[in-house]
DNA sequence: CATGCAGGATTGTTCAACAATCTGTCAATA
DNA sequence: TATTGACAGATTGTTGAACAATCCTGCATG
């Protein structure tokens, strides 16, 4: 899809821009379309023509696209307009190096929970194993992937702390964008299914350590596989 | 510090508006007045007032408060305007969640650091140290306050991780919004300066989970002391 | 005291305008 | 041929004015 054809497409979100703030709004539809692939890394976004297609002011986008910026979504750069970000290998790492520090205290916090909401936490990540098992009987590899972030967002709300959710919603989101460049969904995605389950598994026996110790490994061979491919 | 007289003096701030754009010169401005406890949570800001007093127009105002309400020092309400954001218990017990995460971990991981970001690192930690030591000797409370914070952020430092660096920073910043409402810096930091050193010791002696396990506590003890005192 | 209404203040957004900056193209020169 | 400089066009960054919508406060009434 090139960024013209990306840009009357937009014409179609108008009906969605009421309630709330318009920047806001805006913002979630540049949001969506990012992260689902629609604007990939480096695309530049013209004020004047998102602007006119959105059916808003340039400053409204302005200020949509500043709250884009802290979600590292977007770059901005000075007199030279904003882009959608292009991760670098460095950033990979760091993204790595970050969710597995959220991920792993996550689990090993878990145990500190309440046994309602440590069941109800739980819960989640079963159904987004499930949803991933589903996904891949059928094929469906975009949807292994979509399946697997929940998987992770919900390994991470093992935490109970809404900053750590929010932290690790950036996380996949950046992470969107990297497999956006990759393409190959079968090939990222596929081979976690069973660790997700093994993982899962640990989990509801309470085995914390364990099972904080097998996402740490996994984490590592995801990361090794993604960097090799990134940089090839 | 009343409102008016804070914006008053904004337009001292005025000369420092050059360079880079000016939302972000903006936004710089009104951080620094936060974090610095001369617009206490809950303070209101007039698009009016503080743009008339800046000198600039009311769009830019807004595109620098859209890059400050990401970093949770302000919240914008909807037709309502934007306020400096007030902690609320949970608040607290989530800041200090999410950091034992990030500080915890980032010692636990420290290990894996070669010997000379490690060395670097672990001089920063010291610096720091010595930094609230040399205060407190001269009963300069505030400046103890200061200095535990730049100990915490070298201590997440040790992750080296950029993410984990901003995430550290963003959670110091929140955690001045709530030392500001407390006053008394003494309480709230004397205390610390020893554990400070001790846990440095452990640091450099690369006992590694010694740090984190006494750490861990003292986020404990501090977050406890903390609370009680907040919800008075 | 509680409720409703009016008025004023402010926010949210749009539009137009202009200065500054960047990028691409073309011509001149070595 | 490669490099440099000039110029034009496009775009960004910012300002200011305007207006609709919303909120808040004060006053009047029951």
């Amino acid at each position: 899809m090139t960024t013209s054809e990306w840009v009357a497409s937009l014409s179609a979100e108008r009906a969605s821009l009421t309630r709330a703030s318009t920047a806001g709004r805006v913002a979630e539809i540049l949001r969506a379309h990012i992260t689902e692939g629609r604007l990939l890394p480096g695309t530049r976004l013209s004020e004047e023509d998102i602007g006119s297609a959105l059916g808003v002011s340039r400053n409204t986008l302005r200020e949509a696209f500043r709250l884009l910026t802290h979600e590292r979504l977007l770059v901005h750069e000075f007199n030279r307009g904003v882009f959608v970000r292009r991760l670098s290998v460095a950033d990979v790492h760091d993204l790595y190096r970050f969710r597995r520090i959220l991920e792993v205290s996550a689990i090993r916090q878990a145990a500190r929970l309440d046994a309602a909401t440590r069941d109800a936490r739980l819960d989640l990540v079963r159904q987004a194993v499930e949803e991933g098992e589903h996904a891949g009987a059928e094929s469906r590899w975009v949807d292994v992937g979509t399946a697997n972030m929940h998987f992770h967002q919900t390994v991470a709300a093992l935490a109970d702390s809404p900053r750590v959710d929010e932290a690790m919603q950036h996380v996949l989101a950046e992470l969107r964008l990297v497999f956006h460049v990759m393409g190959a969904p079968q090939t990222f995605h596929e081979p976690y299914l069973a660790d997700n389950r093994r993982i899962l598994d640990l989990l509801v026996a309470g085995s914390w350590d364990a099972a904080a110790d097998a996402l740490d490994d996994y984490l590592g061979v995801a990361e090794a596989q993604l960097v090799e491919a990134y940089t090839g």
